[in-house]
DNA sequence: TACAACATTAGAGTATAGTCTATACTTGAT
DNA sequence: ATCAAGTATAGACTATACTCTAATGTTGTA
């Protein structure tokens, strides 16, 4: 598909797309049998990309992240070893996103409490 | 205080205090006794405003939430009910927070198995 | 064949959150 | 008195992650 029905069906504006593409978290393949354009096509697994590209955003991963992750997974770029050694890192660092927010819970909690019981 | 020792209390660089002063999350008061000079001093309350703010930063907080929140709890502008509702929407977003960050590390086990059985 | 819709690239612009520099004044120890 | 260290303000600079514009070329339908 070209990079407009890759837009719609995940919901990522082309400009973004675009960035992604050249911060090295998808990539399109072209056509070599079409000579008269140099479109960028793209197929399922950049669909799955993106979606996780969403996903990973929205609990703050940075983009360098995000693409690390991306080839622990797709890319054949690491050995094994060094792939699993970057997926438990990014898990330990979820466990430390997961104990922060807890903490912040609590504290607003107090806030609440401290608003409901007028001490403050 | 002054912001020096603020500094080295919350190990907050004085730049960044004062960004955060300027953006309305903290206010240092001037001694209007001393003509001398134009410094700013800061109270103990300052200091766990800026420890809040560091954690706040780190669950995903921006600026202007954190400045609700201080809003909602310190100060005196909001009503009660304002207050309470400011919380518990803080309160929803670190849920929702939670629930991606619990998603994102089934995501990534599952990366990991299959980089474990050679599936990709 | 006209033309709207879509594609590419380069580069400019925006928002957020700092971070640093320059200038100028104040304080405190020697 | 000197001078390093501290303080204030304005404004420039940086990094991240987009977001938009301009210029130019391609495709598909009326």
């Amino acid at each position: 598909m070209l990079i407009n029905e890759l837009s719609k069906k995940t919901g990522i504006s082309t400009h973004t797309i675009r960035f992604y593409e050249k911060s090295g978290l998808i990539e399109g393949k072209r056509d070599e049998s079409i000579k008269s354009n140099n479109y960028f096509h793209y197929d399922e697994v950049t669909i799955e990309k993106l979606e996780f590209i969403s996903e990973a955003k929205s609990v703050g991963f940075t983009i360098k992240e995000i693409s690390q992750i991306i080839d622990a997974w797709y890319n054949s770029k690491y050995s094994k070893k060094h792939k699993i050694e970057i997926l438990d890192d990014k898990l330990i660092s979820l466990e430390q996103k997961m104990k922060e927010i807890k903490e912040m819970k609590k504290q607003i909690l107090k806030f609440k409490n401290d608003v409901l019981n007028n001490r403050c």
